[in-house]
DNA sequence: GTCTATACACCGATAGAC
DNA sequence: GTCTATCGGTGTATAGAC
């Protein structure tokens, strides 16, 4: 059995959870300490006795957490099954990463706007190590690789495209379809 | 011989020109009246003599703005040419409207945030139309009605998609790869 | 139409009591 | 660890001269 975690990691975990909430939905500037204060039931004081650096250290533990976060879909790509099976598991794993598409992906949100200058470039490689291990799947699925690494690009760029379009198009279904067809495209791409 | 346009109009173009690339980059809450007056070269109270709304006036007027911009390409549809012509136009306008992956789209940019309580419905119903429309051109292409609605819905994303993983990525071609799959991708679901 | 000067609220951040 | 009170700076917006 696994042990225990403290309760003070814990509660520091919750607390994060609530400040992802405000920057998700409002962005960098967008988020004032009063909002993260009121999200978090906490005074603007008490969130500087938890991050002495302000605003700034928030985002930068936040960017740290979401990457993490992301990190877990990709990690769905290891292992010895076969390679359609692992991909769907990360498409799924990425649905339930951002809430069927009812929520953001903080790390994209974060990127759009001044936050970019500061870790926008640790960020794009770190994007670019997940698309090379989704072309890593598609190569096992008998794609050579210039075509694996397209291939690759394309699933990522659906993704986020069905995230913000079903945002645009205000529908709640638009993104929940497009990843059902994603799966079934994984499918068919294996012949 | 088009009548010349007067003066008047010529400098509120630019103006609300200048006033865009402010929101673009820096997004609603980051688009402060010190960087739009330093972008546009007047003063604060200036701009408040051109939008007497003040900041909430200037952004709708760029929303609108930014939305007739967008359906500019999708007027490409328009006409008696076949449709996968007229699909890989809109792709090439949606490309300018975007300068090629290097720009964003404002009214996506601005739709996400506190902007999208006050525009996101119309801007979503908009959006819409814009969806019927390329479906209208996949079914000239020899859909049914239902696979052409769902494939206008994947342009939507793959374009949009493609727009935002490339800032990920930073990588400046990826837009404009991905561009020429697409137009190749039309091409082929003629059959 | 454009400007300088300014009002007033809110922002991020700190001091210090409990 | 949490709070109230408060600081200096900046944000939006206005007054009024030119």
């Amino acid at each position: 059995m696994a042990p225990k975690p403290s309760p003070v990691t814990a509660k520091r975990r919750t607390l994060i959870a609530d400040l992802a909430t405000v920057f998700q939905a409002r962005g960098y500037e967008g988020a004032t300490l009063a909002h993260l204060a009121a999200a978090t039931g906490l005074s603007k004081a008490s969130l500087y006795h938890h991050f002495p650096g302000g605003k700034a250290e928030i985002v930068a533990v936040l960017v740290r957490d979401a990457v993490a976060d992301l990190q877990r879909a990709f990690v769905r790509l290891q292992g010895t099954d076969p390679p359609d099976v692992k991909l769907k598991r990360f498409v799924d794993a990425f649905s339930d990463y951002v809430d069927a598409g009812r929520g953001h992906c903080l790390v994209a949100v974060l990127m759009q706007g001044s936050i970019a200058e500061q870790h926008g470039a640790p960020t794009a490689k770190q994007f670019e190590d997940w698309r090379d291990a989704l072309a890593t799947q598609f190569e096992a699925l008998g794609s050579k690789p210039k075509r694996a690494h397209r291939e690759a690009g394309e699933l990522l760029a659906s993704l986020y495209g069905l995230l913000l379009t079903g945002k645009l198009l205000r529908d709640p279904d638009h993104f929940r379809r497009g990843i059902k067809r994603l799966k079934r495209g994984i499918q068919k791409s294996k012949h």
